[in-house]
DNA sequence: TTAATAAAGGACAATTATATCCTTTATTAA
DNA sequence: TTAATAAAGGATATAATTGTCCTTTATTAA
């Protein structure tokens, strides 16, 4: 469904959400440990999602990424996928094909439709916030 | 969503299907131009197709792949992506972890569940006999 | 029985995704 | 102002996926 870059993204928002609702900035070493993950490909990907204003970052003693309480409700899974692994999860064919649309559909097109509009809905639907919350209430994994 | 020899594998069957729904056998050339695949990667992916018994071949002149009337309506696309991708598409976690289940969820399991099940439920339920006779009824592409 | 045809199979090449290492830059606190 | 800390960034390594080439095996039809 993903690539590895965003499995490593989403669990790695998802933590750093958790402890931005808690005040607490957190470092890649601890990241990459929350969420068994390797350190330096972990970087990488935390990087991107810096740039992309998803996470916020500072360097230095007491550094380390966060997550402003105010952008955790605005931004959702979809804006992680889109940074990591850009919109063809949406837009892609299921069969592959470079163009694949209602009037020139593969077979499988209409067949698609439904799961990517439910899959779409849910990823645009659930905020950093929302997932903050629940990892609260519920003893949710992010890693084994 | 599919690696791509799933996606080329998925687009030769049902091309395969289609041909045979009409008592004709298709060589690897023709396969190939047809789905616009290369084409010895293609003939790898069609040995494992034909050694899990989703196609059939002969060799030599007049040889070629074929799917019988009978078994076209007992394989279902999930044969092929089993075949293909294993069953990593069913049971993988969203997230990437090596196990997620009710007991121990990552954030997003019960999210998943029903976007899993439908796209399970269309693969399982959608046979090639039902794509060869749309294919007859709508111009469906299986290359741009 | 032979030449032609087409799939099967082995070996290898190219590309992409995943992962590591090391240096540089920015920030903090002593 | 310096030493320590932590992210950013560049270069490179490894693994997996995708793709090619060539030989072998089976089958057909002349």
């Amino acid at each position: 469904m993903f690539s590895k870059s965003c499995e490593y993204g989403l669990r790695a928002v998802i933590f750093i959400a958790q402890q931005s609702n808690i005040d607490e900035k957190v470092s890649l070493t601890v990241i990459s440990e929350a969420i068994d993950s390797p350190q330096a490909f972990t970087a990488k990907i935390l990087q991107q999602l810096t740039k992309n204003n998803v996470v916020k970052s500072l360097k230095g003693p007491s550094g380390g990424f966060y997550i402003e309480k105010t952008q955790m409700k605005l931004i959702s899974l979809s804006d992680v996928v889109q940074v990591l692994d850009g919109n063809n999860i949406y837009t892609g064919c299921g069969l592959g094909l470079s163009q694949c649309n209602e009037e020139e559909p593969c077979p499988l097109h209409f067949k698609f439709i439904k799961i990517r509009e439910d899959l779409k809905s849910m990823l645009q639907t659930t905020t950093l916030f929302m997932l903050a919350k629940d990892m609260k209430q519920t003893n949710f994994f992010l890693k084994v």
